[in-house]
DNA sequence: CTCTGTGAAGATCTTCACAGCT
DNA sequence: AGCTGTGAAGATCTTCACAGAG
């Protein structure tokens, strides 16, 4: 504030894009391999390519925070490095906790992309009494009934939900009544929450149904010409309505012949325990995934 | 339908929107809960509720599908989850592929989300011979050798990537040589795939960062006046310039380094979906840890 | 009168292309 | 000369608000 340009908007820090701040992960992380290869500068050019984005994307976005890169050279690694980290937060220490350590609690708690980033696991927490106890990645299972203690007693404000879809609404309300405000949402249901507190959801079943759709139209495309034609099918359907869609099913992926076959009960839960996808709460623009890590 | 206006664009089929696309698999898991309960009809008001999003866009996705709803009343549950399954490519089955075995992998295989939406895990695939025979979710984990054929042999398109990082791109190389055309990226590694290879990427890591960053923030806010002055720290630390970063890397990426240790055996990790709302399949950059989904 | 389907306005995000530091 | 920083154009996505089917 002080010194500052003072031709500037005055600083903008405010306002940075939902769609940027998704990617300062992205560039952080590209950033950080240039730097363990002791890369003193990159350009917008090359970084964009390891961070997999464009250059021009990328400078947009860096406009956003700052202007950290010097013309023609390029951007300094290890002050780049610094600097978003500070914007994201990572400077400081982020105690988390993980509700429910099933097959994929424990998969992330044994991840140990966590604490490399700021992020330290202060408890695992489970409702199963026989859980409770053992230790998982190193850390001793903790009983739900503690939530609220261990949340206060930690300063957590961001936790993970890793339950059945069927606790987690729950969980989610005593996270957020114990003052949590920073949710990450693994189970298959959308959370509500109040005002203040922000939810991100994760989940495989989605994912795979959008590369399924994309797969879906390659497959129709090389079969043959246009696929049929999605638009008369659907007529077709639509006035057959509810009546048979059996019929449409086999047309409609004329391709995909094989499906057809299944056409009739689809759909409809046949009764799976589970629910199957999962939902992105996110609010605005967004679109990416995050990445997993080796153990 | 059919008598359809004719004023139409003709037959928009083709562009159903990266966004709508996205969205599907959340309103297909809203509706078949609500098949599950018997409910025969919903209108969008219910419908976006129960999926998390308002209903003004639900209407304006289910308008590029097709006029699916009666006026008045609502859209009829059966026949949506049809359409919209329909629409997935969710008719038929998927037989699917997981490269990396370890904690992540293991997770990902025991989730029973897949089976549910027509996706089959046709194999898991290992590069730890210890690992090979040993049966994981019921089904025995192969050679890494055998890739080639058992993409083949059983006609996979879509694989599952959940290796260290390190082994990520070469293991992406190989689906794509054998024929893959979809994969899903639990690894934080940015994957290069020749055009008309779809990759979508899951970290977890990333989540939080993201987390972290508006957590910051609230912070921030309530903690009095406005942020205590990014652009005074920016300025000063523009200043300091690549001068005293250390301390502060030390701390981004300290974690890192232990990750990179394990990297050995399996991948690890776990970790779902994302992002929603735009970028569409995007290629990568990087994170670190991706979550599943419940056991 | 109720609730869908949708043109149109508005908000975001992305890409272009070039002025202007170094 | 090289490369960043950015106004402006373009592409998408979201929200409004209402005509009109049922």
């Amino acid at each position: 504030m002080a010194t500052g340009r003072t031709h500037r908007p005055a600083t903008r820090s405010r306002g940075i894009p939902e769609a940027t701040v998704a990617r300062l992960p992205l560039y952080l992380r590209a950033l950080t391999a240039l730097s363990e290869r002791s890369v003193p500068t990159v350009s917008s050019e090359e970084l964009a390519a390891a961070a997999g984005v464009n250059s021009a994307k990328l400078r947009k976005d860096f406009s956003y925070l700052g202007s950290y890169g010097t013309r023609g050279v390029g951007y300094d690694v290890e002050y780049l490095v610094y600097q978003i980290s500070r914007e994201l937060g990572l400077t400081q220490d982020w105690p988390i906790v993980m509700v429910g350590i099933g097959n994929l609690g424990a998969a992330l708690a044994n991840y140990g992309g966590f604490a490399s980033r700021g992020f330290r696991v202060a408890a695992l927490i489970d409702a199963d009494p026989s859980m409770v106890g053992k230790p998982v990645a190193g850390i001793p299972v903790q009983f739900i009934d503690d939530l609220e203690r261990i949340i206060e007693d930690n300063g957590v404000s961001i936790g993970v939900i890793a339950t059945p879809a069927g606790a987690a609404q729950q969980v989610c309300d005593r996270l957020v009544a114990a003052g949590v405000t920073s949710i990450l949402n693994f189970a298959p249901t959308v959370l509500s929450v109040p005002d203040g507190v922000d939810v991100r959801k994760v989940d495989l079943s989605i994912e795979l149904q959008i590369l399924a759709f994309h797969e879906q139209r390659k497959a129709g495309d090389e079969a043959g010409a246009v696929l049929p034609d999605a638009a008369a099918v659907r007529a077709a359907a639509a006035a057959a309505s509810a009546a048979a869609p059996t019929a449409v099913d086999a047309g409609a992926d004329a391709g995909t012949a094989a499906a057809a076959g299944t056409g009739a009960g689809t759909g409809t839960g046949a009764g799976t325990g589970t629910g199957a996808g999962t939902g992105a709460g996110r609010k605005g623009p967004d679109g990416d995934v995050p990445a997993v890590m080796p153990a």
